[in-house]
DNA sequence: GTTCCTTCCTAGGGCCCCTAGGAAGGAACT
DNA sequence: AGTTCCTTCCTAGGGGCCCTAGGAAGGAAC
């Protein structure tokens, strides 16, 4: 008997390419043995379940993720570095729109507080911010308005959301404008709206 | 043998119902069968098959949401109109998450294109805009803006997306403050920048 | 060469989607 | 009332997927 020599990274990494291919949700422990010539329940010995596998692609995405967001914004400051970010991100979720998806999946809050790459993405996204002059809680309204913004922009665009003529680079690069001069007209909070509980990650 | 007196609307009302239980993608032909008594094969005759029963939920779904929005923003104009809108999208997301995760699914242009339901929407979203006077191509780009805020805001909160301590509520509403002072001090698209394929919907 | 852990296997159960073909309900017509 | 015919629901069955239990073969360490 041949061994395959399956490892978790070689399985996340073929579901990755996989994801891109058919989608996230398509994603199958079933396809991933027939990629590797081995019966299904051989990756139980590398994978818990189905589960599993979907929690270890979106750690393998996210990380990804911000390796080139972290790439794109360096050395750059102010609009420069949000158009950046902004740019990173869709580009991201265009190629790789099945890892993308696994990045957007619902997780153990235990597990992102204890990842490396999430408070990587935290510091990088308000670092980026900083040159606004932005201070808690308006900090984290406008990390949560630029992630609704990205996010949602690319699930539409992924869907086939946008019917209209116009192109969407175009719709995109306004956008980014948009949220550039919202993010230096920012409506601050006046102290007494501010909240007792505030700050940490968005 | 006792009829169950399957219709399509019945299947869909209950598919919808099961949806915001156990999550759209939960949403199956068999678990709607047991709901009404029935052998999985029975539904056939009333449903293609499973995509077609999400398809006739998006639309359902779509209907219920627009339905909402459209009294929500009735006799308002400007940011009190932008609110609403807002306000009732969230609260459908929020009230009803597998009917609002329902109409965010890939579908037909044909049929997106021949729904009446998607015609006001269209209407409702448009015209909700033009207190802030906007022009083609803008107009189109800011209908974009707005949906993707307010998509990606939902996506991510249903997700539990937003991890820190600052209440989701109060970052919304300052997020539907800050995009109407975008709306306000949209940057404007310069002639020579400007698209000849133009306008429709977002 | 033996021991022992790991990797992969066979076997099998459960849930789901879907099709083919048949029987019963019930409306319309004679 | 009886017949006709469409619709609704059925049984039977195939295929795909997830997952578990238990066993056999690879291969490293002794």
């Amino acid at each position: 008997m041949v061994r395959a020599g399956l490892t978790p990274a070689r399985i996340v990494a073929a579901a990755a390419d996989l994801a891109d291919e058919v989608g996230f949700e398509n994603v199958t422990l079933s396809a991933l043995a027939r990629h590797f010539g081995v019966k299904d329940a051989s990756l139980y010995s590398h994978v818990r379940n189905l589960d599993d596998l979907r929690t270890r692609l979106a750690l393998f995405a996210g990380a990804e993720l911000i390796d080139r967001i972290a790439v794109a914004v360096a050395g750059r400051a102010g609009k420069d570095a949000l158009a950046a970010f902004a740019g990173a991100y869709r580009e991201y979720a265009l190629e790789r729109p099945g890892r993308y998806a696994a990045t957007q999946i619902r997780m153990d809050q235990a597990l992102i507080a204890a990842s490396p790459d999430f408070r990587r993405t935290a510091e990088i996204t308000y670092g980026m911010l900083r040159a606004y002059g932005l201070e808690e809680p308006d900090l984290t309204d406008a990390v949560r308005l630029l992630r609704s913004t990205f996010h949602g922009y690319c699930a539409l665009e992924a869907t086939g959301g946008f019917g209209a003529a116009r192109e969407v680079q175009k719709s995109w690069d306004k956008a980014v404008d948009a949220l550039h001069v919202t993010l230096e007209n920012w409506p601050r909070e006046t102290s007494s709206e501010k909240n007792s509980e505030e700050q940490s990650n968005g």
